[in-house]
DNA sequence: TTGATAAAACTAATATCATTAGTTAAAATA
DNA sequence: TATTTTAACTAATGATATTAGTTTTATCAA
C-alpha cells in the first residue's frame, strides 16, 4: 500500500482488527505489529491513527465498554425487577465470554483515570443504578449495591476466563444464585 | 559481579525485588531488565533462576498466591461465623491494597492451568470452603457461594485497584455490607 | 481548474526488550 | 587435590515500539 490510498483506514476498522487479534490471541497479542500485519499496514502508520500502542490499547477499553453498554441497555429493555437485574448479569458476562480479549482490554487500559474512559464506565454504573432502583434500596444503600453488583459481574468474569472455576458446576446456574442472594441479601435490613 | 560471586542469589530474593518492582511500579514494569538491574546483576543471569519472563512471573504469581492464602488462613485463627468471613474478606483486600502488584501478578500468570498456581489457589479455596462450611449449606450450594464469595472478592479488589470506585463511600463499609448481604442471602431458600 | 494543504501511507534509524550461545571463575564435591 | 557444577558474564540475534523525515494522493480553497 502506498502513501495515501484511495480508501484509507478509520479508526473503527482498526479496533476492530485489534478486538478480533485480542479475542483470538489475547491481550498480549494485541501489539503495533500484529494489529499493523492483519491491516496489511507498516507499524508506524498506526500512529497516523492512534497515539501509540499505549493510545490503541485506551481506545480499545474504551470500545469494549460501550459495547458492553449496549448489550447490556438492550437486554434490559422491557423487562424489571429480577428480570432485569438477571438480565443485564448475564449480558455482561456473556459479553466476556464472548469477547474474552476485548473485555480484557476494557481493564487494562493504561490510563483508567482517562476522562474517556471513566465516562464509558460511567454509563455502565448508571444503568445498573437504574435497574437496582427497583428494589428500593435508600441513600447509600443504595451505592453500595452497585459496587457489589460490579464486583460480582467482574469477578465472575474474570475469574471464569482465567479458568479460575475448576469444578463441574453450571456456571450459568452459579450466576444466578450468586446474583439473587445478593440482592435479597441487600433487600432486607 | 564477577562469575560465580561467594553469595549467590536466591529465587526467593529474586522473588522479593521482582515483588517490590511490582508493588511500587506496576506488573508491566517487571521485565527482566528492571528486576536485574535492582538486584546489580545482568538479564541473562536470571535465567540461572527462572525460566525466562513467563518463569519468573509464573513463580511470582505463585509467591503471591501463598502469601494471600498465609494471610488470609492467620486472620481467621479462633474466629468462626460472620466474623471468620469477615476477616478473610479484609484480609484477601488489604493483601491487595498492600501489594497490589504481586496480587496483579497471581491474576497474570503465564499458565494459570500449571499445576503449582493451580495447587496454590486451590489452598485459598479450600480455606474459604471450611469457612463457609459453618453457614451449612448443603450440596451444590456451597460449592456455587464459593464461587460467589471469590468473585466479590477478586472483582471489589480488582475494581478498587483499577480506580473503578469513584464515589466518597467508606470502601471498607462497602465490603462488609456487601459480604454480609451475600452470605444472608445464600442462607435463606 | 489549479495550486496549496493535509492526510495517510511509507522507509530508515534508534532504543529497549527477551532470549540464546558460549565463556569464565569460583564454589562445591568427589 | 582434581573434577564438576554453579552462577555470573559477554556477545549476538530478533522482535518490539517509537521517532524523524519522505512521498503520494486526496481534499479543499482561490
Amino acid at each position: 500500500m502506498s502513501p495515501r490510498p484511495k480508501i484509507a483506514l478509520d479508526r473503527n476498522t482498526i479496533l476492530q482488527a485489534a478486538g478480533e487479534l485480542a479475542d483470538r490471541m489475547g491481550i498480549q497479542e494485541v501489539t503495533l505489529a500484529n494489529v499493523a500485519k492483519n491491516l496489511g499496514i507498516r507499524p508506524p502508520s498506526l500512529y497516523n491513527h492512534f497515539d501509540g500502542l499505549g493510545g490503541l490499547r485506551k481506545e480499545l477499553a474504551i470500545y469494549g465498554l460501550t459495547k458492553l453498554y449496549e448489550e447490556m441497555a438492550q437486554s434490559a429493555i422491557g423487562v424489571s425487577g429480577d428480570q432485569a437485574l438477571l438480565a443485564i448479569s448475564t449480558a455482561y458476562v456473556n459479553f466476556a465470554r464472548k469477547h474474552p480479549g476485548v473485555y480484557e482490554a476494557t481493564l487494562f487500559a493504561p490510563d483508567m483515570d482517562a476522562e474517556e474512559v471513566q465516562s464509558a464506565g460511567a454509563k455502565i454504573v448508571t444503568l445498573s443504578v437504574r435497574v437496582l432502583h427497583s428494589y428500593e434500596l435508600e441513600g447509600d444503600r443504595a451505592l453500595h449495591a452497585v459496587r457489589g453488583l460490579r464486583s460480582i459481574l467482574h469477578g465472575f468474569s474474570s475469574l471464569e476466563q482465567k479458568g479460575g472455576f475448576k469444578l463441574a458446576l453450571d456456571l450459568n446456574e452459579s450466576l444466578e444464585i450468586i446474583i439473587k442472594a445478593f440482592i435479597n441479601g441487600m433487600k432486607e435490613n
